[in-house]
DNA sequence: GAGATGACGTCCA
DNA sequence: ATGGACGCCATCT
C-alpha cells in the first residue's frame, strides 16, 4: 500500500499571509531576464520565512507555495521562466499552457534536450544576491 | 457541506 | 544515477 494518501495531506500548505507571499514571488519573477531561467526552489530560497512558520515546515513546503503563487500570476509577468529542480516544465492538467511556455521559451533561444528538459547549468538565472 | 484537487524539493538508501 | 519517503491544508466545485 502506498502511503501517499498521508504525504499527500501534507504536501498542500499554504502560507500565512497568501496574498503578501505571492506578491513576493511575483517581485521575483518580473526580474528574470529574457533567455533565463529559475527554479520553484531557487526563487523560495530568495523569500525569508514568515513568522510562526516553522523551519522544517517552511523548508518542506516553500517550493510548492512558489508553485501556487505561480498558478495566479499576473500574465504580464515572464511566468514561462519559471521551471523546476530537474530542468523541466511543470505541467497543469492544463497542457495548453505547457506548450505555451515550451514555445515561449524557444523563441528566447532556450533549448530542449532529450526528454524535454534544460540545461540549468547553462541557462540558470544567477541573480547578483 | 462533502469531495476533488493542486506550477515541488531535499534527503537518504 | 535513480527511486522512495517525507514535509503543520485551503480553496473551488
Amino acid at each position: 500500500m502506498k502511503k501517499t494518501v498521508r504525504v499527500t495531506k501534507l504536501l498542500f500548505t499554504t502560507p500565512p499571509l497568501r496574498q503578501v507571499f505571492n506578491e513576493q514571488v511575483w517581485e521575483i519573477v518580473a526580474r528574470v531576464p529574457k533567455g533565463k531561467v529559475v527554479t520553484y526552489g531557487q526563487i523560495a530560497a530568495m523569500i525569508p520565512r514568515p513568522r510562526g512558520v516553522g523551519v522544517k515546515h517552511f523548508r518542506a513546503a516553500r517550493a510548492r507555495w512558489v508553485g501556487g503563487a505561480m498558478a495566479s500570476c499576473p500574465s504580464n509577468l515572464p511566468w514561462h521562466r519559471v521551471i523546476n529542480v530537474q530542468g523541466k516544465i511543470s505541467v497543469r492538467s492544463n497542457n495548453k499552457h505547457h506548450l505555451l511556455q515550451r514555445q515561449r521559451l524557444e523563441d528566447e533561444g532556450i533549448l530542449f534536450g532529450a526528454g524535454g528538459r534544460i540545461d540549468l547549468h547553462v541557462n540558470r538565472w544567477r541573480p547578483r544576491k
